[in-house]
DNA sequence: AATCGCATTCAAACCGCTTTGAATGCCTCA
DNA sequence: TGAGGCATTCAAAGCGGTTTGAATGCGATT
């Protein structure tokens, strides 16, 4: 059953079918009525394909998943964020494209997916510093926010990001204040544009009060829980080990609370950790008392926003860069304490 | 630029430029790469929109992920899975759609992309105990593949599966073999068809040895850390606490790895581990040496034969049901031992 | 020289909807 | 009574491809 079919049952044209099915005001009511009456009995249900070349739009929302080439790592934070975004889209009658693309090669896609018409907007997930896909997203004119920024773009961009700088300078003056001098990172691959700016936060927090980040107690890796384990374990068979330990995802966490315990250390007392809690689903920071005292920001929430704020720019409800940036809140766990004596 | 204005570029008409690409036969090769070089020289991308409506194919595959209500879980394995899917539909010029749906409304979802015509197949994910979708999807005729099995669907279908059963009952025979009598079983939500599985072979091989199980030492839970941890302790703090535990993923081990050590214990030495690994990739069972024996099957490469298979039976290289089950393999880490004396 | 077959190419219809510009009918007002 | 205005409906032209059926040109065959 389709447009004209149903046009000719009623004995009227397919633009006045159209019409009074898309609610234009020029249709008699009469007639709309009795035109949403054979629609529903003869269940006709317009082709979207059809739609989507008529109206030039796609009603889709691009992903392009990055995966690094290096180890084949596919962000974990993914999952929870598209199941955030993806609520937005399917609320609003759009479909979520996701394309799994070697990282090497996401201009090609993009350019494909704007060509191809496939997409009315794209989210940029992963931004690393100075990242280029910023540039080529306004030189092809393709709506899209950017889930994080790019330290370094120096054109405007709509995005949606926490307060990583923030988050990582207040976890660490949280550990200055229970006495710890000698504080490590473990944090993610520093071109990535979230981990300079934790790493700045960190430092930024160590210069106030006077101590100089230590590059041997600093790491930068992939956030997997073999990474954390592997830093835990160099910093601290070292002499002069940290007494603190901040770290850039609960996975890597996991990593870390292994090493400290193989090192038959205590987390929480030989050993302070202040984890990043994206609050994946799956992985949640403990039930009703956490384990790891944490920045935490809910990237499923950051999904949602994001997509809101594509469809504002697709739209048209919202013109020019949008910004918005979330704060991180710290929670106390069991993974904090004083330093320890000795 | 699209086909009408390459064709009068290349002073052609759009069929023959349509031809050339497609890789008609009655084009003269000479014609074809001057239009192939025209292509690639101006860009050219045909709309998907357009060839989608005059084809009447969508080009597409729909991945539906439910996200249980419940708790609002994603399941984990979805991140790895596409992106092995993803490889083989981005080989094969197929878009994949994502819709995240509540799981009490996927059947709306999956009869909406049908009758709106988005997609030419699906993938099935999580199939559970007598799943209605495999019905539904067999009504509708859209070509479908499930990504697990769904014991009592009376129905044939075709599926990729890890030969659940096997593996845990090959682990379980291990633990056995290794002297253990009392062994646990930390299982998945058990409507989930894997989890059901799981625990056959689980039961299965311990009646083979004339033991019981006891339901005291098995939990079935979502697969959380969290979860895990609780498992553990109600576990480990009975006077008869198991010797050996079974589990449903390493995510759900890492937190009973942490009950266990809360409890003081040693893993491996007082209490034997052994998880399922399913590869995913920022959560590697260890780097050289696997920290858990574990029974070990690719998701990804899982989502990538699904995808093939999918693929085949869109396109109609393969007709009726294709089944395909993969065998994990035993991989012996360091968290197994010999049943305690004492 | 006329016919045929083959390799190429093309014009036009079609996919199913939206949208533009025009037509129709009816009522109102001068 | 005729013009103007308004409400309503319609025919036809897109959207950008694919596909059908016909045309063209040319060498080979009779």
């Amino acid at each position: 059953m389709n447009l004209k079919e149903l046009a000719r049952k009623l004995d009227l044209s397919p633009t006045t079918v159209s019409r009074a099915l898309n609610g234009y005001p020029e249709v008699n009511e009469a007639t709309r009525e009795r035109v949403a009456a054979a629609a529903r009995r003869y269940n006709y249900k317009p082709n979207t394909r059809a739609i989507r070349l008529a109206t030039g739009r796609a009603m889709a929302v691009g992903h392009v998943i990055p995966v690094a080439t290096r180890h084949e790592i596919v962000n974990p934070v993914f999952a929870d964020f598209i199941a955030g975004a993806g609520e937005v889209y399917s609320r609003n009658g759009y479909d979520m494209l996701l394309s799994v693309v070697p990282d090497d090669n996401e201009e090609r896609i993009y350019r494909e997916l704007q060509s191809r018409g496939a997409v009315d907007g794209v989210i940029i997930h992963a931004p690393r510093m100075n990242d280029p896909r910023i540039a080529l997203m306004t030189e092809m004119g393709i709506p899209f926010v950017v889930h994080g920024r790019a330290t370094g773009s120096a054109l405007p961009y709509s995005w949606v990001d926490v307060n990583n700088r923030r988050a990582f300078q207040r976890a660490t003056e949280f550990l200055l204040d229970l006495g710890h001098r000698r504080i490590g990172l473990l944090n993610g691959l520093e071109f990535m544009d979230f981990a300079i700016r934790r790493r700045k936060g960190y430092e930024d927090a160590l210069a106030e009060r006077g101590l100089a980040a230590d590059p041997a107690i600093m790491s930068s890796d992939e956030m997997t829980e073999a990474a954390g384990y592997r830093a835990g374990i160099a910093m601290l068979t070292r002499p002069d080990r940290p007494t603190a330990l901040l770290v850039s995802s609960m996975i890597m966490g996991l990593g870390l609370r292994r090493a400290i315990e193989e090192r038959g250390l205590r987390m929480g007392r030989d050993v302070s950790v202040i984890i990043h809690d994206d609050e994946l689903s799956y992985l949640r920071n403990g039930e009703d008392v956490p384990i790891f005292t944490a920045t935490r920001s809910s990237v499923r929430e950051a999904g949602r926003q994001a997509a809101d704020m594509l469809l504002d720019l697709i739209t048209g409800r919202q013109t020019g860069p949008v910004e918005l940036l979330l704060e991180a809140e710290l929670i106390i766990g069991q993974s904090t304490g004083p330093r320890p004596t000795s």
